[in-house]
DNA sequence: GTACAGGCAGTAT
DNA sequence: ATACTGCCTGTA
């Protein structure tokens, strides 16, 4: 189905930003045209080609298979007022300057499920290979829809990777990853763990549940938290969130010099309580509004890098 | 061959 | 609490 095209300020003028932020694994681009998995259904965008003259008019145009009407409000957030989000970081010199560099970066809302076995996917290894295990994932326990006679897999239902065995989860390339895949989709099928209960809860109590999950720690539960429970204090701290607070935030983080240098040489490998310590911190640091810090933080730590993926 | 990649759990001190 | 270890898998 076919949505008007948005009248698009300044502020999201350029969706592809925060896919290729890294923080969503199921997109793909073809031609002018983003397609990617959100749940049961396939989501598509489109910006327009050069006109005659040569110059581009900046309206995008979004579909979706089946049909989820309005979906792009919602998965790109465009109901946060990101400019008073924003302005509030004006006073710290860093996000203001990535700010400015990565114009139209937002966290993007990811479907609760989907999200938290992505992200238990996540863990020790790189984003070719994350997005590797979940098409296969789809393949395997998902359903087929085909899209301007491209062939996508929907997100597998959590029963049905509940109810496969493990030998068929490490035919999917997961390695001992299928364990934790197992355990997330059973809290869910039992009602363990709901997501819409989370949704509710505050930071706090949501996280503790998320703990309980075989396979989710501290960063794995934050990235659930931000990116898919309306958490938007959560602070995931990974290795490249880690190497931007050593490098730029050690005065915030350490009383003494001579720690902070210490955690520098090791700058990976927290503790349980060093993680807790540095996101608190940082969370009374950048406020309510901490995740988007992050997703600043990240995009520059990885644009800085030469990354490719 | 070996190191490494968006962490985590298990065990021993 | 902290230190240390192993871990699937593919790529460089």
């Amino acid at each position: 189905m076919h949505s008007p095209s948005h009248s698009f300020n300044c502020l999201f003028n350029n969706p592809e930003i925060s896919i290729n932020s890294g923080q969503v694994f199921l997109w793909e681009k073809f031609d002018n045209s983003w397609y990617g998995i959100y749940g049961d259904h396939v989501l598509k965008f489109s910006t327009s080609a050069p006109n005659d003259d040569g110059t581009k008019d900046n309206s995008i145009e979004f579909f979706s298979f089946p049909d989820l009407e309005g979906w792009e409000e919602r998965i790109f957030r465009l109901d946060d007022d990101i400019q008073k989000i924003l302005s509030g970081f004006s006073n710290d010199s860093l996000i203001s300057e990535a700010i400015k560099r990565y114009p139209g970066l937002r966290l993007m809302r990811q479907e609760p499920h989907q999200c938290m076995l992505s992200f238990v996917c996540s863990s020790n290894t790189n984003i070719p290979m994350i997005r590797r295990m979940l098409k296969n994932l789809c393949r395997k326990y998902g359903s087929k829809i085909v899209v301007d006679g491209k062939e996508f897999f929907t997100f597998p239902r959590v029963d049905s990777l509940n109810r496969a065995s493990v030998s068929e989860l490490l035919s999917c390339g997961v390695g001992y990853r299928a364990k934790a895949i197992k355990a997330a989709a059973h809290s869910i099928a039992h009602g363990n763990i709901d997501a819409n209960d989370l949704m509710r809860a505050n930071y706090d109590d949501a996280k503790e549940e998320l703990l309980k999950i075989y396979g989710i720690g501290n960063k794995i539960a934050d990235c659930i938290l931000l990116f898919s429970l309306e958490k938007l204090e959560a602070f995931p701290i990974d290795i490249w969130i880690a190497k931007a607070l050593s490098l730029h935030y050690s005065w915030l983080l350490f009383g003494n010099e001579k720690e902070g240098k210490k955690w520098k040489q090791i700058h990976q490998k927290m503790t349980s309580t060093q993680y807790k310590t540095f996101s608190e911190t940082i969370r009374s640091y950048f406020g309510k509004y901490s995740g988007y810090a992050q997703q600043y933080l990240f995009y520059h730590m990885r644009q800085s890098e030469y990354k490719r993926w």
